[in-house]
DNA sequence: CTAAGAGATAGACAGATGTCGATATAAGGC
DNA sequence: GCCTTATATCGACATCTGTCTATCTCTTAG
Protein backbone atom coordinates (compact mmCIF):
# COMPACT_ATOMS: atom_id res chain seq x y z
CA UNK A 1 0.00 0.00 0.00
CA UNK A 2 2.78 2.54 1.01
CA UNK A 3 4.28 3.76 -2.25
CA UNK A 4 8.55 2.65 -2.49
CA UNK A 5 10.55 5.77 -2.16
CA UNK A 6 10.61 6.07 -6.35
CA UNK A 7 6.94 6.81 -6.10
CA UNK A 8 7.01 9.79 -3.65
CA UNK A 9 5.56 12.86 -4.77
CA UNK A 10 7.66 15.53 -3.82
CA UNK A 11 5.19 16.88 -1.23
CA UNK A 12 5.25 13.04 0.06
CA UNK A 13 9.51 13.65 0.43
CA UNK A 14 9.71 16.57 2.40
CA UNK A 15 8.08 15.29 5.46
CA UNK A 16 11.09 13.01 5.79
CA UNK A 17 13.92 15.70 6.35
CA UNK A 18 14.79 17.63 9.76
CA UNK A 19 15.20 22.05 9.04
CA UNK A 20 17.12 22.59 6.56
CA UNK A 21 18.68 24.90 9.22
CA UNK A 22 19.60 21.99 11.63
CA UNK A 23 21.94 20.18 9.44
CA UNK A 24 22.83 20.09 6.18
CA UNK A 25 20.65 18.73 3.63
CA UNK A 26 21.60 15.69 1.68
CA UNK A 27 22.04 16.32 -2.20
CA UNK A 28 19.69 13.55 -2.63
CA UNK A 29 17.45 15.41 -0.43
CA UNK A 30 17.88 18.69 -2.03
CA UNK A 31 16.76 17.18 -5.35
CA UNK A 32 13.42 15.74 -3.69
CA UNK A 33 12.33 18.76 -2.36
CA UNK A 34 13.29 21.77 -5.23
CA UNK A 35 10.30 20.05 -7.52
CA UNK A 36 8.17 21.56 -4.25
CA UNK A 37 9.69 24.41 -4.54
CA UNK A 38 9.38 25.31 -8.05
CA UNK A 39 6.10 24.53 -8.01
CA UNK A 40 5.56 27.10 -5.52
CA UNK A 41 7.79 29.83 -7.50
CA UNK A 42 5.75 31.08 -9.76
CA UNK A 43 3.24 33.96 -9.44
CA UNK A 44 0.40 32.31 -11.34
CA UNK A 45 1.08 29.42 -9.40
CA UNK A 46 1.45 30.59 -5.80
CA UNK A 47 -2.20 32.65 -6.36
CA UNK A 48 -3.79 29.93 -7.78
CA UNK A 49 -2.76 27.76 -4.39
CA UNK A 50 -3.71 30.68 -2.06
CA UNK A 51 -7.17 31.18 -4.23
CA UNK A 52 -7.82 27.35 -3.81
CA UNK A 53 -6.92 26.89 -0.25
CA UNK A 54 -8.99 30.14 0.75
CA UNK A 55 -11.93 28.97 -1.39
CA UNK A 56 -15.39 28.33 0.39
CA UNK A 57 -15.02 24.65 1.72
CA UNK A 58 -11.34 24.48 0.56
CA UNK A 59 -11.93 23.45 -2.81
CA UNK A 60 -12.37 25.73 -6.34
CA UNK A 61 -13.53 24.54 -9.34
CA UNK A 62 -11.29 25.55 -12.49
CA UNK A 63 -13.90 27.88 -14.13
CA UNK A 64 -13.70 30.03 -10.73
CA UNK A 65 -10.20 29.94 -10.98
CA UNK A 66 -9.67 31.25 -14.56
CA UNK A 67 -11.35 34.15 -14.08
CA UNK A 68 -9.35 35.70 -11.66
CA UNK A 69 -6.13 35.88 -14.15
CA UNK A 70 -5.97 37.16 -17.88
CA UNK A 71 -4.30 34.35 -19.56
CA UNK A 72 -5.84 31.48 -21.66
CA UNK A 73 -7.38 28.43 -20.59
CA UNK A 74 -4.52 26.31 -21.38
CA UNK A 75 -2.11 28.27 -19.74
CA UNK A 76 -4.01 27.73 -15.93
CA UNK A 77 -4.89 24.38 -16.84
CA UNK A 78 -1.01 24.06 -17.12
CA UNK A 79 -0.39 25.53 -13.91
CA UNK A 80 -2.75 23.77 -12.21
CA UNK A 81 -0.69 20.13 -13.54
CA UNK A 82 2.12 21.26 -12.41
CA UNK A 83 0.72 22.09 -8.71
CA UNK A 84 -1.03 18.49 -8.97
CA UNK A 85 1.72 16.73 -10.07
CA UNK A 86 3.98 17.81 -7.42
CA UNK A 87 1.49 16.91 -4.88
CA UNK A 88 0.30 20.21 -3.76
CA UNK A 89 -3.35 19.48 -5.26
CA UNK A 90 -5.70 16.84 -5.35
CA UNK A 91 -8.26 17.10 -8.30
CA UNK A 92 -11.64 15.68 -8.18
CA UNK A 93 -14.08 15.29 -11.53
CA UNK A 94 -17.93 16.16 -10.35
CA UNK A 95 -19.73 16.26 -13.86
CA UNK A 96 -18.17 18.29 -15.97
CA UNK A 97 -16.50 20.21 -14.10
CA UNK A 98 -12.58 19.97 -12.19
CA UNK A 99 -12.28 20.91 -8.17
CA UNK A 100 -8.96 21.27 -6.96
CA UNK A 101 -8.57 21.03 -3.28
CA UNK A 102 -4.71 21.82 -1.50
CA UNK A 103 -3.15 18.82 0.18
CA UNK A 104 -3.52 19.85 4.02
CA UNK A 105 0.05 18.41 5.36
CA UNK A 106 1.49 19.76 2.20
CA UNK A 107 2.23 23.42 2.69
CA UNK A 108 2.61 22.76 6.53
CA UNK A 109 5.57 20.05 6.06
CA UNK A 110 7.67 22.89 3.86
CA UNK A 111 6.93 25.39 6.31
CA UNK A 112 8.08 23.01 8.83
CA UNK A 113 11.17 22.33 6.64
CA UNK A 114 11.98 25.84 6.33
CA UNK A 115 10.77 27.43 9.33
CA UNK A 116 13.25 25.18 11.33
CA UNK A 117 10.53 23.42 13.58
CA UNK A 118 10.67 19.86 12.95
CA UNK A 119 7.26 18.07 11.32
CA UNK B 1 8.14 40.97 -12.67
CA UNK B 2 8.19 44.67 -12.24
CA UNK B 3 10.39 46.14 -9.30
CA UNK B 4 7.74 48.55 -8.25
CA UNK B 5 8.69 48.21 -4.43
CA UNK B 6 11.76 49.71 -5.54
CA UNK B 7 13.84 49.14 -1.97
CA UNK B 8 12.10 46.09 -0.47
CA UNK B 9 13.77 43.17 -1.34
CA UNK B 10 12.15 39.74 -1.67
CA UNK B 11 12.33 38.40 1.98
CA UNK B 12 11.36 42.25 3.45
CA UNK B 13 8.11 41.76 1.30
CA UNK B 14 7.66 38.66 2.35
CA UNK B 15 6.67 39.72 6.14
CA UNK B 16 3.72 41.92 4.41
CA UNK B 17 1.14 39.07 4.01
CA UNK B 18 -1.12 37.06 5.54
CA UNK B 19 -0.83 32.94 5.14
CA UNK B 20 -1.47 32.05 1.68
CA UNK B 21 -4.33 29.62 3.15
CA UNK B 22 -6.10 32.41 4.68
CA UNK B 23 -7.25 35.10 1.60
CA UNK B 24 -6.36 35.16 -1.60
CA UNK B 25 -2.75 36.78 -2.54
CA UNK B 26 -2.70 39.66 -4.52
CA UNK B 27 -1.33 39.95 -8.27
CA UNK B 28 1.60 42.17 -6.71
CA UNK B 29 2.35 40.04 -3.17
CA UNK B 30 2.75 36.82 -5.51
CA UNK B 31 5.10 38.70 -7.80
CA UNK B 32 6.95 40.06 -5.07
CA UNK B 33 7.24 36.80 -3.10
CA UNK B 34 7.79 34.47 -6.02
CA UNK B 35 11.55 35.67 -6.49
CA UNK B 36 12.29 34.57 -3.00
CA UNK B 37 10.91 31.11 -3.97
CA UNK B 38 12.70 30.64 -6.90
CA UNK B 39 15.76 31.59 -5.35
CA UNK B 40 15.02 28.59 -2.96
CA UNK B 41 13.99 26.24 -5.91
CA UNK B 42 17.48 24.80 -6.98
CA UNK B 43 18.88 21.76 -5.28
CA UNK B 44 22.31 23.43 -5.21
CA UNK B 45 20.82 26.51 -3.40
CA UNK B 46 19.03 24.67 -0.97
CA UNK B 47 21.78 23.10 -0.21
CA UNK B 48 24.21 25.97 -0.05
CA UNK B 49 21.47 27.36 2.19
CA UNK B 50 21.37 24.63 4.42
CA UNK B 51 25.14 24.61 4.78
CA UNK B 52 25.66 28.16 5.44
CA UNK B 53 22.73 27.65 8.03
CA UNK B 54 24.09 24.35 9.62
CA UNK B 55 27.89 25.55 9.86
CA UNK B 56 29.84 26.54 13.45
CA UNK B 57 28.80 30.35 14.42
CA UNK B 58 25.76 30.10 11.31
CA UNK B 59 28.40 31.06 8.60
CA UNK B 60 30.25 30.21 6.29
CA UNK B 61 32.89 30.96 3.81
CA UNK B 62 32.98 30.24 0.30
CA UNK B 63 35.71 28.44 0.69
CA UNK B 64 34.20 25.67 2.19
CA UNK B 65 31.28 26.31 0.77
CA UNK B 66 32.41 24.69 -3.13
CA UNK B 67 34.50 21.79 -1.54
CA UNK B 68 30.50 19.99 -1.34
CA UNK B 69 29.72 20.34 -4.81
CA UNK B 70 31.32 18.99 -7.68
CA UNK B 71 30.99 22.67 -9.80
CA UNK B 72 32.83 25.34 -10.78
CA UNK B 73 34.21 27.88 -8.64
CA UNK B 74 31.90 30.70 -10.38
CA UNK B 75 28.65 28.49 -10.38
CA UNK B 76 28.41 28.47 -7.00
CA UNK B 77 29.90 32.11 -6.55
CA UNK B 78 26.55 32.77 -9.09
CA UNK B 79 24.55 30.79 -6.78
CA UNK B 80 25.32 32.59 -3.53
CA UNK B 81 24.58 35.85 -5.56
CA UNK B 82 21.29 34.74 -6.10
CA UNK B 83 20.65 33.89 -2.62
CA UNK B 84 22.50 36.95 -1.78
CA UNK B 85 20.40 39.18 -4.34
CA UNK B 86 16.65 38.21 -2.62
CA UNK B 87 18.29 38.94 1.21
CA UNK B 88 18.58 35.22 2.15
CA UNK B 89 22.00 35.42 2.62
CA UNK B 90 24.17 38.42 3.92
CA UNK B 91 27.63 38.72 2.76
CA UNK B 92 30.64 40.11 4.59
CA UNK B 93 34.65 40.00 3.56
CA UNK B 94 37.05 39.19 6.02
CA UNK B 95 40.47 39.56 4.36
CA UNK B 96 40.81 37.79 1.19
CA UNK B 97 38.10 35.73 2.01
CA UNK B 98 33.70 36.14 1.92
CA UNK B 99 31.86 34.97 4.23
CA UNK B 100 27.99 33.81 4.07
CA UNK B 101 24.99 33.81 6.97
CA UNK B 102 21.47 33.26 6.46
CA UNK B 103 19.24 36.33 7.85
CA UNK B 104 17.59 34.86 10.84
CA UNK B 105 14.18 35.99 9.86
CA UNK B 106 14.06 35.46 6.24
CA UNK B 107 13.22 31.66 6.55
CA UNK B 108 10.70 32.06 9.36
CA UNK B 109 8.73 34.59 7.50
CA UNK B 110 8.41 32.57 4.79
CA UNK B 111 7.24 29.51 6.55
CA UNK B 112 4.62 31.55 8.56
CA UNK B 113 3.92 32.64 4.74
CA UNK B 114 3.30 29.06 3.99
CA UNK B 115 2.47 27.23 7.19
CA UNK B 116 -0.50 29.18 7.88
CA UNK B 117 0.75 31.08 10.93
CA UNK B 118 0.30 34.94 11.08
CA UNK B 119 4.06 36.49 10.65
C1' DC C 1 56.22 46.23 -6.58
C1' DT C 2 55.25 42.02 -8.21
C1' DA C 3 53.17 37.50 -7.63
C1' DA C 4 49.64 34.37 -5.95
C1' DG C 5 45.24 33.17 -4.37
C1' DA C 6 40.05 34.06 -3.29
C1' DG C 7 36.15 35.34 -5.23
C1' DA C 8 33.25 38.03 -8.73
C1' DT C 9 32.01 39.13 -13.42
C1' DA C 10 31.35 38.45 -18.49
C1' DG C 11 29.99 35.91 -22.39
C1' DA C 12 28.39 31.69 -24.53
C1' DC C 13 25.43 27.86 -24.88
C1' DA C 14 22.14 23.91 -24.05
C1' DG C 15 18.10 22.84 -21.83
C1' DA C 16 14.00 24.15 -19.06
C1' DT C 17 9.85 27.07 -18.61
C1' DG C 18 5.65 30.07 -19.51
C1' DT C 19 2.69 31.33 -22.90
C1' DC C 20 -0.16 30.85 -26.85
C1' DG C 21 -3.55 28.87 -30.60
C1' DA C 22 -5.36 24.64 -32.28
C1' DT C 23 -7.21 20.42 -31.18
C1' DA C 24 -8.77 16.42 -28.35
C1' DT C 25 -11.70 14.38 -24.74
C1' DA C 26 -15.56 13.86 -22.02
C1' DA C 27 -20.07 14.93 -19.96
C1' DG C 28 -24.76 16.80 -20.32
C1' DG C 29 -28.73 18.83 -22.92
C1' DC C 30 -31.53 18.86 -27.05
C1' DG D 1 -27.29 11.07 -32.39
C1' DC D 2 -25.44 15.82 -32.42
C1' DC D 3 -24.19 20.21 -30.20
C1' DT D 4 -22.39 22.80 -26.42
C1' DT D 5 -19.53 23.51 -22.59
C1' DA D 6 -15.54 22.41 -19.39
C1' DT D 7 -11.08 20.93 -19.17
C1' DA D 8 -6.83 18.66 -20.91
C1' DT D 9 -3.27 17.88 -24.35
C1' DC D 10 -0.22 19.10 -28.26
C1' DG D 11 3.18 21.72 -30.75
C1' DA D 12 5.49 25.99 -31.37
C1' DC D 13 7.78 29.90 -29.75
C1' DA D 14 10.45 33.36 -27.01
C1' DT D 15 12.48 33.92 -22.71
C1' DC D 16 14.78 32.41 -18.54
C1' DT D 17 18.25 29.53 -16.10
C1' DG D 18 22.27 26.68 -14.85
C1' DT D 19 26.58 25.67 -16.27
C1' DC D 20 31.01 26.31 -18.27
C1' DT D 21 35.65 28.81 -19.62
C1' DA D 22 38.09 32.99 -19.58
C1' DT D 23 39.06 37.09 -17.35
C1' DC D 24 38.87 40.68 -13.85
C1' DT D 25 39.37 42.71 -9.02
C1' DC D 26 41.01 42.83 -4.66
C1' DT D 27 43.95 41.46 -0.79
C1' DT D 28 47.99 39.75 1.31
C1' DA D 29 52.92 37.74 1.08
C1' DG D 30 57.43 38.13 -0.26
Amino acid sequence: MSKSVLTLTPVEAVACCSPVTREPLSADAASRISPLLKALADPVRLRLLSLVASHADGEACVCDLQEAFDLSQPTISHHLKVLHEVGLLDRSKRGVWVYYRVQPAALADLAALLGGVAP
